[in-house]
DNA sequence: GCGCTTCGCTACAGTCACTGTAGTCACCTC
DNA sequence: GAGGTGACTACAGTGACTGTAGCGAAGCGC
């Protein structure tokens, strides 16, 4: 895997992930064209989509690896005695999760201040929640057994949490506080109190 | 607002909304071009963009004007004794909204299936989800007070309502069951629990 | 009725995201 | 070291979307 191929691979998606950032943040999303991109990459534009498969998707360059590592590590607590303490302790693990592409808080921040701005980018990160939501639930389902009760409301702790995460996020945008410990306590009560029982109305 | 012009722009939209879903059904979303759907409705590309602002728009024509609706019947009860209340019966009234646009059962279901395969649809109706969550958030935070607090559970609110609806409308999908009175089982439970009191590590 | 404005639509031309195909050349494998 | 693979290039095309200018009919004050 550390091959002098798989190197060039990596080192053009990164110079073309921080080519694409950089732009965006200097003169604008709609203002950067692919070709500016694959130009400052030092590649044709072409080759921009052998790496990415839309301008939106080069500002996440490890969205897919995080959503992957996220599902990987739920699926080693699948015979947990108790699945919604090891989902709720995976999640928190994310908070802390960083990596190679998102290191630089300076990054972290462009990248948070574009996702406000750019709706195109917006609608590639609701993708990626998208997933995230879907493997909550298939996840709660195998735990729980699937029944209709099971399905319905693991579909809505999925959505429950990434809306939780999202919302405490958009807020946090304006002011701080720890978002760790805020967005813990507000799951936990959606666990104590209205998911985890049975559905009167089913 | 009845005068002849009025009535010519409003032909027209519907025309090309018509032609828009009847193509994305019979042909699929991708193999129709905004060429075609102008020329079903009988006018010319440039005047599709003179409707809407993009191709999938054309599919929720009534989006705009069901938003507003909303958010005028819940400015409507800004004075009312129990926000929360208020704001359930206004999303159980949505479920029995349907207009103009949206009036033969035909057309949901074609529109649904769609929404279901068609990414950029799925975007597109994204988009109006995050308005009624901004719209309800910002009349939770005007009934319950500009704190911070209010805002941050504002802001979860208005996730977790527009979260339920969508998670229980997709697992219905392949169930049946009594949509309206499931979803409101779950938003009660989260007012009566999670949602309704001040936050403890804030 | 009669100008004057407004506006729904057309015609035309351009940009840019994205795709298909074919080819080159370095690297990897056996 | 021969053959295959894969990263990149060159070129050409499609289709979503935009800007501008103009036509002709509906509205509106006189």
């Amino acid at each position: 895997m550390a091959n002098q191929r798989d190197r060039q691979r990596l080192r053009t998606r990164r110079a073309l992930a921080d080519s694409a950032l950089r732009l965006f943040a200097e003169r604008g999303y709609d203002a950067t064209t692919i070709d500016d991109i694959a130009a400052a990459a030092g590649v044709t534009q072409r080759t921009f989509f052998h790496h990415f498969p839309t301008k939106a998707a080069a500002a996440f360059p490890d969205h897919e690896q995080r959503v992957a590592d996220f599902v990987t590590r739920l699926g080693d607590g699948a015979q947990q005695a108790d699945p919604v303490g090891h989902l709720l302790d995976t999640v928190a693990h994310g908070w802390k999760g960083s990596n190679e592409w998102s290191d630089a808080s300076s990054m972290r921040r462009t990248r948070y201040r574009l996702l406000a701005e750019v709706p195109a980018l917006h609608d590639e990160d609701a993708r990626t929640d998208r997933d995230y939501e879907r493997a909550i639930a298939t996840y709660l389902v195998a735990a729980w057994g699937d029944t209709l009760d099971a399905r319905l409301r693991a579909a809505v702790v999925g959505n429950a949490v990434i809306g939780v995460l999202r919302a405490t996020l958009v807020v946090w945008g304006d002011a701080e506080f720890e978002v760790a410990a805020v967005s813990d306590e507000l799951l936990r009560r959606m666990f104590a109190g209205p998911l985890s029982h049975p559905l009167q109305t089913l």
